[in-house]
DNA sequence: GCGATCTCTGGAATCGGTTCCATGAAGTTG
DNA sequence: CAACTTCATGGAACCGATTCCAGAGATCGC
């Protein structure tokens, strides 16, 4: 391995001038910038960033906290997130958080308190105010995904609009038999995400006059956990909604799947609308309200960035910032037919 | 931030001292070693890794490429190497590499070739012999999941046998109309599983005196690509094959939502077989051939850290690990309907 | 024409640890 | 009791960069 030391004797400059060369900060003579470039290059020279980082405090890395990597939604943020760093030369670390765990403060303390990272993006988990602090403390930006975090800028959609408008969508077209299966409250990856878009329909309802009564179901996010939910609600004939308004796409196109099983008809006898813009929506012709996932990944990195450059001010500290649902209209939704 | 200086003052002990009472290597009597540990607990100390890999060159992280996160298959590695990873007190920094592109030149130069990592944990991504050097250059172990590369410890499934498997499964129960949904072969992604899986369908088809003309389809790894295809496959009633393998689960139960869509019944009409042990699988009554990516990308770990605790033997390099896979059966798979 | 500013370069300090080496005390062996 | 070995500790070098500071020419304004 050859060092910066190697390549300032070979270009007969110093350490210091070398240095100046090749990051291109400080007085260097376009002659001798040319030499130890290629220099460099004729040894193979590349920067040890442990020992720069050791000097400027900057890793040039940022650590992402996320509960799953094999969920949509979480797998798509990632990817906007990777890309915008890749593209800014810096590099993403990886930790998935399951739920609160001995794990979890293991990579806390262990992890996360090292100044390891200059920035850490916090993906659907709901951190405590002692994380918070700790995470404060190091003086590094942080944002959020997903959810609001007391005291952090935090990019997601706007949950409570996103139910309300799902809701109204079956609402409009004449339904008002709807049953809302959405997660699980108290689950660890509730980040008010699960009780925002129950708030957006139980709003939306009340609004038009109709009870929720029974009318909630809890599912897992998943495609499975969708199917068991569709089976279960829409088993009985005699008590069956007419519009199922789904809190993710996932359980959505489960439910479908269940009513297909069960001979019931979308949307004649049944329409159901998600969340998410799930590339399964599309195929199953499902009337969703789209989100961006790699875009919320896209925007917390360049909040992230910009923060990095300006540190004194902690501009968007606290701000929420949230993008607006699309509803996108497919098959899956449409007039309830005529009650005998 | 408190630096190793301050807990040896506090202490009233050198520097080194410190360290090794920290560290736990080198003598040091159970005194001092409590004194230390205690400073260092009331000032709140953390070492710098940035600092301490600096001058032991280990940096207790690893890089991880791959071609995709948002694929079952991908994402239920990633999560298994992180598991792992965590258990050892590693951190894992993810390259998301998606194709043959200047971003993938970027990555090998400006990321890997820094002595940022222990080691490289390269999943289904087909390096070219330069990269493969390029790395072993770096004296870093590297280990593959997914496919051989020439020289490099590949953790995998079986894929010929694996369909070979599925295939004389079909056979066995009286299939003779038989077509295979895999992988695009001049994929960025195959890595020989696709065509390892195809040749162990020929395989599996000559050795019953079987043509393969015409029964290979090429699909993306997807949900939506199944489905596809299948509609492809199934949509003419005069030329429709009795029993589908496809190359992974998804594909497969694209194809049976595609199967129920025309009216056709899954085993009754169309038997289907998967690879992969993917969580949809039970819910479609999937039979299909498990592969276990988390244990996968354990396994990868294991080996990786058993090298690094060994640098002098290369004992695995080169070697190919291959799992087992296992048959599930489920309902999606039966004797044809006699034919009139 | 002469001090002030700008450009270019090298020496040395620094970041925060680990580890080699020297020193000395305590314990062991023959 | 002399000669080793083992244990415990501190001083100093070192890992590989960046950056501050000083000094030397060149340029510039007045």
């Amino acid at each position: 391995m050859s060092t910066i030391a190697d390549v300032a004797r070979l270009a007969s400059v110093a350490k210091a001038t070398a240095s100046r060369a090749l990051s291109g900060k400080g007085y260097v003579s376009e002659e001798t910038r040319a030499r130890v470039v290629s220099a460099a290059r004729t040894i193979g020279y590349v920067v040890s960033p442990n020992a720069a980082s050791l000097v400027t405090g900057r890793t040039k890395s940022v650590g992402v906290i996320i509960p799953f990597i094999n969920r949509w939604f979480f797998a798509e943020v990632l990817e906007g997130i990777e890309i915008a760093l890749l593209e800014q030369g810096y590099d993403m670390t990886l930790y998935n958080l399951p739920a609160a765990s001995p794990e979890r403060d293991r990579i806390f303390e262990y992890f996360l308190a090292r100044k390891r990272f200059d920035a850490v993006i916090s993906v659907g988990v709901a951190l405590s105010e002692t994380e918070v602090d700790q995470l404060h403390r190091l003086g590094r930006p942080l944002v959020g995904i997903g959810g609001p975090i007391r005291g952090v800028h935090t990019i997601a959609i706007d949950d409570v609009e996103a139910a309300r408008l799902a809701t109204e969508h079956l609402l409009s077209l004449g339904h008002v038999d709807i049953v809302h299966v959405g997660g699980v409250l108290v689950d660890e990856m509730d980040f008010e995400v699960h009780s925002n878009r129950l708030r957006g329909f139980t709003s939306a309802m009340t609004h038009a006059g109709l009870s929720t009564d029974g009318c909630f179901y809890a599912s897992e996010f998943t495609l499975p956990g969708g199917y068991e939910r569709g089976m279960e609600v829409l088993g009985d004939p005699r008590r069956r909604p007419t519009g199922i308004f789904a809190a993710c796409d996932e359980i959505a196109v489960g439910i479908i799947v269940a009513a297909r099983e069960l001979g019931i008809s979308v949307p004649a006898d049944l329409s159901v609308i998600g969340i998410d813009g799930h590339p399964y929506a599309d195929m199953f012709r499902l009337t969703t309200l789209e989100q961006h996932p790699r875009e919320q990944g896209r925007l917390a990195v360049v909040s992230l960035l910009a923060e990095l450059d300006n540190p004194t001010d902690h501009h968007a500290a606290g701000e929420l910032t949230e993008l607006p649902p699309r509803l996108v209209m497919r098959a899956s939704t449409s007039g309830p037919r005529a009650r005998t």
